[in-house]
DNA sequence: AACATCATGTAAGTGGCTCTAACATGGAAT
DNA sequence: ATTCCATGTTAGAGCCACTTACATGATGTT
């Protein structure tokens, strides 16, 4: 009988935030409540609060969660690539939109306009960032990310995160992808950004 | 004495659009409550319900609002200009940015996740994005809005929503502007849109 | 081993919110 | 004048965020 009670329960923080996400993910950050989420890990609706300050804590938790694991996938993707080859910022580009897609709310979340954002999230942000950002240094042959590496970088980031809310909100039309978009991406990768030395 | 208390106030529905409008510019949608609204607009809590279904229909109706000014807005700032020149459609870029930038919270609302979003959201949705589809076929020579029409202005209009919303999240450091947005537009339109005939 | 401490849990309560139901009022149509 | 209906009100059910006061048990001290 693995079942006893255990003490205090353990780690009922990760439990909360496992169970937030799954809430956000299934009915959207507006209808997540803590009290739901509270019971959804068996604890009482006031449990929470020894662990986040309020509602918004949580969500933050879920948005920095959500932003680790897009970090990690592109990790993933891109291993065994070339450092700032095409083919690595297309697969990051993909990735991107493919998480967009695959859980639209808590991708919302992890964009949306928190009161006051955690520190962690911010960062968590910058890495995912960053990723690409050390790709495009590389197709330039710099050594280090400057602002001329930030604005070259730019119009890619923003396109692709143009795309993927744009998906979201199904501004493509019905099935939600009239066009190819891998060749739209690549096209765009290969015009905007400056050729490799 | 212009302040009598008309038979049954005139025209509520107007005026607790406004409201809402108000509210959520300045606390975001998240915080906006109907309840508010309506005390904003001098009547009951109950009133609201009387000229929308819920909670969501007067978020929609703000959406919709918005949408409809900023397609105001396109049809100003291109005013007098070609029809698919290179300046009007980095006009139309620039006006949505700013758009964003001026009502932030308003502009997260008119792209948000809307459990169901009414026609006529959709329609002005719609609206705003044909009014860059038309200079883009007038730019490549082209009578009518096609799939290749639509799959040319793609990058654009998804590097132009992106930029805004990444500007909203604070995603371009301090002073929310790090390099010089407009010499980048133009060089994504002139570099990402087939060439005029 | 006995005890104090502190983190982490619960129960109960406050005030606000969404939305509904039953009723009120007055403008417009007959 | 009478009826009808759109539009307003009051009252209230049910949910939620968050607080306060209390409970419990793991841990470190003596």
């Amino acid at each position: 009988m693995a079942e006893r009670k255990p003490y205090h329960h353990g780690d009922l923080k990760r439990v909360l935030v496992e169970a937030s996400r799954a809430l956000v993910s299934e009915k959207g950050a507006a209808q997540f409540s803590v009290a739901q989420a509270a019971r959804q890990a068996g604890v009482s609706t006031a449990a929470p609060y020894r662990h986040f300050r309020d509602r918004e804590e949580m969500l933050d938790a879920v948005a920095r969660d959500g932003l680790e694991r897009l970090a990690e996938r592109f990790r993933l993707v891109t291993g065994g690539l070339e450092l700032g080859s095409v083919e690595a910022i297309l697969r990051i580009g993909l990735a991107y939109i493919d998480f967009a897609v695959g859980d639209p709310a808590v991708f919302r979340l992890m964009f949306a306009e928190l009161q006051q954002k955690s520190d962690g999230t911010c960062d968590a942000g910058e890495a995912c960032h960053m990723h690409l950002l050390c790709h495009v240094a590389a197709r330039m042959g710099r050594a280090e990310v400057d602002e001329e590496v930030f604005a070259a970088g730019l119009p890619l980031w923003t396109m692709v995160h143009g795309i993927a809310f744009l998906k979201l909100d199904g501004k493509f039309g019905e099935d939600c992808m009239p066009v190819a978009l891998e060749p739209i991406l690549r096209n765009a990768v290969e015009r905007l950004l400056p050729g490799a030395p």
